[in-house]
RNA sequence: GGGGCUGUAGCUCAGUAGGAUAGAGCAACGGUUUCCUAAACCGUAGGUCGUGGGUUCGAAUCCCUCCAGUCCCGCCA
């Protein structure tokens, strides 16, 4: 409903302005500017309401009321919006009430049943946005911490890509450091045959790996020393080095496939290593800019507004004093490349971060001493998006029983046995019977989407409790909620015999409240989408799916389809239609698919 | 000590570019099925929006105080 509120808005502004100019008071204009029209709070107060006497009560030194009947003259002398409204009414202390006419919605209604992406305006120049999400490390297992980033990540990436947005998905992992010094001696020392051979053998469980390599390195001075040695075989270039630690890498990437592979999640790996050879350059162009200072032997750029325990002024090390770089040199290496144009970079516009709350201090560091170096370019932008922590029912970090992390796998697997179960239960008290093939493809739907969409319904900011009972639930603001919404839809389109073309558009009439709270509310989306891009907040998206699916479903119940008149069980069917068009979108832009049968 | 984030119904959470009587789900209690998937729908009850101040015609929302929880703060990422 943008375009109407838009065109709405700019002929009351015509109207708020010549009352002004009758007043002497047209320099306040700006002033009132943003109250001139906003959506209506509660639906019995019409679709738009305009606050602007409230304010002009004091500017004109009058009763708002007294100001509200004396715009009203004004705004019904203006044909541009009787043409536009039924109803118009002072309420309250001075609120002007503004009803539109039917058929404005349903031109609006027809528009977006004729298109593809139900009028969502798209933008006009494509920019490239990067997003920085999911960021494993190589050799650990992904585990509910990464859950959050991959997913919100994910979402917001379509956003941006439906909003016309060029979009590169970037997976930052965790593919540089120290550790690697440990695992490829490690590796050595367990797989000799691993290097000598093309074939990547398997080296089994990557995380029992990891464990005894690093128990070994606590342990093992003689292992340390091998360890540190192979960090610099690893850097200086060492082809059987280099070698070990793509092993290492592969068989990782492996493991992450398989699960952005069930998540069906798109994702483009560019790790911490591919920056290794601008580290140098971006101290070298610090220090030659003046940024950096020399302190305890590390280079550093002190930041301003951020103290440390003992209240001196917080430094961002560049280079650790035994010469080596750090993330935040990697942070910062990335960042250039990334802005710079191509071929040295990819000509981003904006970059977005996807991590969790705790590295907030860490980017704001790292932004600021990109700006300080001006590696930011006038009109882009870098954006932290963080996200708090997934908690257990108990309220703290989810754990197993045993104490140890949950890995990402298990998590998925377990979601999908509960939705398998819970199936299972229902074709049996149904009576119902399906093939395997169904059951599998619908528990895995319900089972991720369970995951994805608790997540995602959640206002990032905040810590969220992780619970299957919750997330699988057949009620409330949960996917299998909005699943059935669709289903109901597909059931009633095979039930009624539905044919897109066969609906007469000049023939649809809509007499129900049902009817119409429905058509309003799905003529919302495309303020929806704009609100969760500009605030990064896919949430926004699910609140308003939830509401969509609790307003069809009343209307569902109280109003029959199968049994009406024909014209109306036609302007029924198109509302259904658009009902599951906008669903299907919605889901899709959250990374959710959806069935016709469940 | 500095900084970030959070605090809304018994529980889990929406709602912050200020708007009229603060919303859902779960849990509790009561009701609805000759009809398109009842996995639904309807109703009842439940609130000092952490505290105290300020700005405003109007504050859960903006500003300040304090309280509570949580995370981060030099060579890990």
């Amino acid at each position: 409903m943008i375009l109407i509120f838009n065109k709405l808005t700019k002929f009351f502004e015509d109207s708020i302005l010549s009352y002004l100019k009758l007043n002497n008071k047209s320099e306040e204009f700006d002033k009132v500017r943003e109250n001139i029209l906003v959506a209506s709070t509660k639906e019995e107060f019409g679709d738009f309401q305009s606050n602007v006497s409230l304010i002009l009560s004091k500017i004109c030194k009058k009763n708002p009321k007294v100001i509200a009947s004396e715009i009203l003259k004004l705004i019904r002398a203006n044909d541009d919006i009787t043409n536009m409204v039924e109803d118009l009414e002072i309420a309250g202390p001075g609120f002007i009430n503004i009803k539109l006419k039917k058929n404005i919605f349903i031109n609006e209604l027809i528009l977006n049943y004729k298109s593809e992406r139900l009028n969502v305006p798209k933008i006009e120049k494509e920019k490239k946005i990067i997003i920085d999400f999911s960021s494993p490390n190589i050799a650990k297992e992904m585990h509910v911490g990464h859950l959050r980033s991959t997913i919100i990540g994910d979402s917001l990436a379509k956003i941006f890509e439906f909003r016309g947005f060029k979009v590169l998905r970037i997976n930052h992992v965790g593919d540089w450091g120290t550790q690697f010094g440990m695992l490829i001696s490690h590796l050595k020392d367990v797989y000799p045959d691993a290097l000598k051979s093309t074939e990547n053998i398997n080296l089994g469980d990557l995380v029992e790996f990891y464990k005894s390599s690093k128990k070994r390195f606590d342990n093992d001075i003689n292992f340390q020393e091998k360890a540190r040695q192979e960090v610099i075989n690893l850097q200086q270039g060492n082809a059987e080095s280099i070698s070990a630690w793509k092993l290492l890498c592969n068989q990782s990437r492996k493991e992450f496939n398989n699960i952005y592979n069930i998540l069906n999640i798109k994702i483009e790996e560019r790790g911490e290593s591919f920056y290794n050879k601008y580290l140098k350059n971006i101290v070298q162009e610090l220090e030659s800019k003046n940024i950096i200072v020399e302190d305890q032997k590390a280079k550093c750029v002190f930041l301003e507004g951020m103290k440390n325990k003992e209240g001196k002024p917080l430094p961002l090390i560049i280079q650790k004093k035994d010469g080596g770089f750090n993330y935040a040199t990697t942070d910062l290496a990335a960042l250039k490349y990334r802005f710079n144009k191509a071929p040295n970079g990819d000509g981003a516009y904006r970059i977005i971060y996807v991590t969790d709350q705790g590295q907030s201090n860490h980017f704001s560091a790292v932004f600021q001493v990109a700006e300080k170096a001006q590696w930011i370019p006038k009109n882009c932008q870098v954006t932290h998006v963080p996200f708090g922590l997934v908690q257990g029912v108990d309220g703290k970090k989810l754990k197993t029983r045993e104490g140890e992390t949950i890995r990402l796998k298990d998590l998925l697997n377990e979601s999908i046995k509960r939705a398998e179960n819970d199936l299972k239960l229902r074709l049996e008290k149904e009576n119902r019977k399906e093939n395997k093939d169904f059951i599998e493809n619908t528990s895995k739907i319900i089972g991720i989407s369970a995951v994805k969409y608790a997540d995602l319904s959640q206002n990032r900011i905040t810590n969220y409790q992780f619970s299957f009972d919750k997330m699988l639930a057949l009620n409330g603001n949960t996917a299998p909620y909005l699943l059935y919404t669709v289903v109901r839809i597909a059931g009633i389109k095979r039930k009624n015999n539905f044919k897109e073309d066969e609906i007469n558009l000049d023939k649809i009439l809509f007499n129900e409240i049902q009817e119409w709270r429905l058509i309003k509310k799905l003529l919302k989306f495309d303020e929806i989408i704009i609100s969760a891009e500009n605030e990064l907040m896919p949430n926004r998206i699910c609140n308003y799916l939830y509401e969509i699916c609790q307003i069809f479903n009343r209307f569902y119940d109280q109003l029959s389809i199968l049994k009406a008149e024909k014209n109306i069980k036609q302007s029924r069917l198109l509302l259904c239609y658009i009902t599951e068009k906008t669903l299907k979108l919605s889901l899709n832009i959250l990374g959710i698919e959806t069935l016709e049968r469940m």
